[in-house]
DNA sequence: ATGACGATTTACT
DNA sequence: GTAAATCGTCATA
């Protein structure tokens, strides 16, 4: 039995959980019970009421970010541009509305599934390339807003396992500015990005 | 009630 | 490189 990431480690601040996450494996399980996972290899830290581009920027609270709101580790997941649905960690403390958003997957169990999900572009879609995206990875995984809220520490469909990391892991993490904020000003260019470089299942 | 805008992806020039 | 797709959410009125 593999034992679950988390408890506590929600619980730190989204820095940390963004980094610590990477090389952990993303669980959903389908109501047919199969598995779809993959280990995490791309994540970004918001930070809150002081984050310009955080959903939660000035305090924000409506029903869509309650999630962000709540206890560490809640799922908030989020609809956009009409068509994508993104997933993130919530983390911090509770009423500190922080998260993680997790950008890439790279898909391990239940391939085959994912590559449905994706439709008629699935086909030709190389298996490291399925989740290589935040969108893309909840459409894999076929995560919607109906996990907004699930809370991972006690779910039986969406969780985190642990994976034992190999030596010299804590090298190969690259930092970068976070992706798709342009009209955040200073915000824009924080190193808020976390990614395990050389990894084929990177976004973009 | 209305209008502007996305924490993206894909297709096309 | 640029642009289209497409609609829920949020701010303004």
């Amino acid at each position: 039995m593999t034992a679950r990431w988390g408890g506590a480690r929600y619980g730190a601040d989204p820095v940390t959980v963004a980094r610590d996450l990477l090389g952990q494996r993303l669980v959903r399980v389908l109501d047919s019970g199969e598995r779809l996972s993959g280990l995490i290899v791309e994540t970004e830290a918001y930070l809150g009421v002081e984050d310009r581009a955080a959903h939660t920027f000035c305090g924000r609270r409506t029903l869509r970010v309650e999630p962000m709101w709540g206890p560490p580790g809640l799922a908030y997941v989020y609809f956009t541009y009409g068509m994508h649905h993104c997933m993130n960690v919530v983390c911090g403390r509770e009423g500190e509305p922080v998260a993680v958003l997790v950008r890439a997957v790279e898909p391990v169990e239940g391939i085959g599934a994912m590559r449905a999900a994706r439709g008629e572009a699935g086909r030709s879609t190389a298996d490291h390339r399925l989740c290589a995206g935040p969108a893309l990875l909840c459409r894999s995984m076929r995560i919607g807003k109906e996990f907004s809220g699930e809370d991972m520490r006690l779910s039986e469909r969406l969780f985190v396992e642990r994976v034992r990391r190999p030596p010299g892991f804590a090298a190969r993490i690259g930092v970068s500015p976070r992706v798709g904020i342009p009209n955040a000003g200073a915000w824009r260019d924080k190193p808020l990005r976390f990614f395990v470089m050389g990894s084929p299942a990177l976004s973009r």
